[in-house]
DNA sequence: AATTCTCTATCTATCGATAGATAGGCTTGA
DNA sequence: TCAAGCCTATCTATCGATAGATAGAGAATT
């Protein structure tokens, strides 16, 4: 893994999370890494190839992070809360939502097999959750409670950007782990 | 206002709730009305303003079908199902996000007026919810309250679509209510 | 006759993508 | 050992397509 390809994964997914990926430009990538947009080809056949590895990479950070803030937790809030943590983590200071959260929004623009990724993303969150819920809650619950954990996240990752106030991810999660504590009694 | 005006909003609003602000232009727009793109800048000069005028006409017609859902309702449940409910009919069979969830994603790649105009929308969801809550809770848990209900609605919106499982809308539905009414006890 | 609407024609800028070249490092076999 | 050949990383130059935008002519409506 060279180091301009690891630049140009950084840039793009920076890019990305802040403007959505039709506004981002092989030849803007290439310019602020001082080389030539042909040079990016070189790396990324086409962009949709740029897309898939900026995913799969996202997904396997998030994955990895998540597992740290986990550690050895046992009860299912605290699993939870880390769960939200790993959200709040890549949000924090950036003012940049989760890669999946923009291109899910944009799912019917991107290549097939992009969006088909990203959705598989989000998918393996709710299976996450849910894994952790179904040891509390019937099965049929848990299910509906992950999606709407997962949702409520990306949500409120979208309004903290756009109305500039982080604290409305705070807050989302504060109500996640209230309505977890709750149905975990 | 003419129809060629307002076919051009509709598809407008249609292909950016799909795709996104830059995955949409005037030459497609003028392509499915039959007319050429030079005609489409009679009617909006630049892009900017065919997305303010989007806005404008999406958030007054988002409280027009608000208020009518709302009918003489009371209790504050049964505003906040209404609130939820107009979100529902927005996605309902066709695919789409809200107009607003598509553009606070892509916020930071937005012409600063329509970003403005965007958060504005938001705000003035937050406000509505939080006045509805304030008469049952304290300001202060409302305004959290009602933020994350913001957040989540939006959040599943995008989820829904993604994944297409239009339930995961109505399973965030049903936790917000839920969340709404243990609340106001 | 004036206004409204759409057109033709065109511009500049940028898009993703490709071809072909080059400089320099690495590998390998005589 | 050293030359031949391949690999990496980048370049220049260009492609056809599309982007948003404009000026000004012509048609349609009132």
């Amino acid at each position: 893994m060279t180091d301009t390809r690891n630049d140009l994964l950084d840039l793009a997914e920076n890019s990305i999370r802040r403007r959505g990926y039709h506004a981002v430009s092989f030849r803007e990538l290439a310019d602020e890494l001082g080389i030539k947009s042909a040079s990016v080809h070189y790396y990324f056949r086409q962009k949709e190839d740029l897309g898939l590895a900026l995913v799969e990479r996202y997904t396997a950070s998030f994955f990895d992070t998540l597992n740290e803030n986990i550690g050895n937790a046992e009860d299912v809030p605290t699993k939870i809360e880390a769960f939200c943590k790993t959200y709040a983590f890549a949000l924090k200071g950036s003012e940049k939502i989760c890669l999946c959260g923009i291109l899910g929004a944009e799912t019917s623009g991107l290549p097939s097999q992009l969006s088909e990724q990203v959705s598989q993303f989000f998918q393996a969150n709710i299976d996450w959750v849910h894994n952790v819920l179904a040891t509390d809650v019937n099965t049929k619950a848990a299910r509906s409670m992950a999606q709407s954990i997962v949702a409520a996240l990306q949500g409120a990752m979208m309004l903290s950007v756009s109305l500039n106030d982080p604290q409305i991810l705070d807050s989302a999660i504060n109500t996640i782990t209230n309505d977890v504590e709750v149905l975990s009694q």
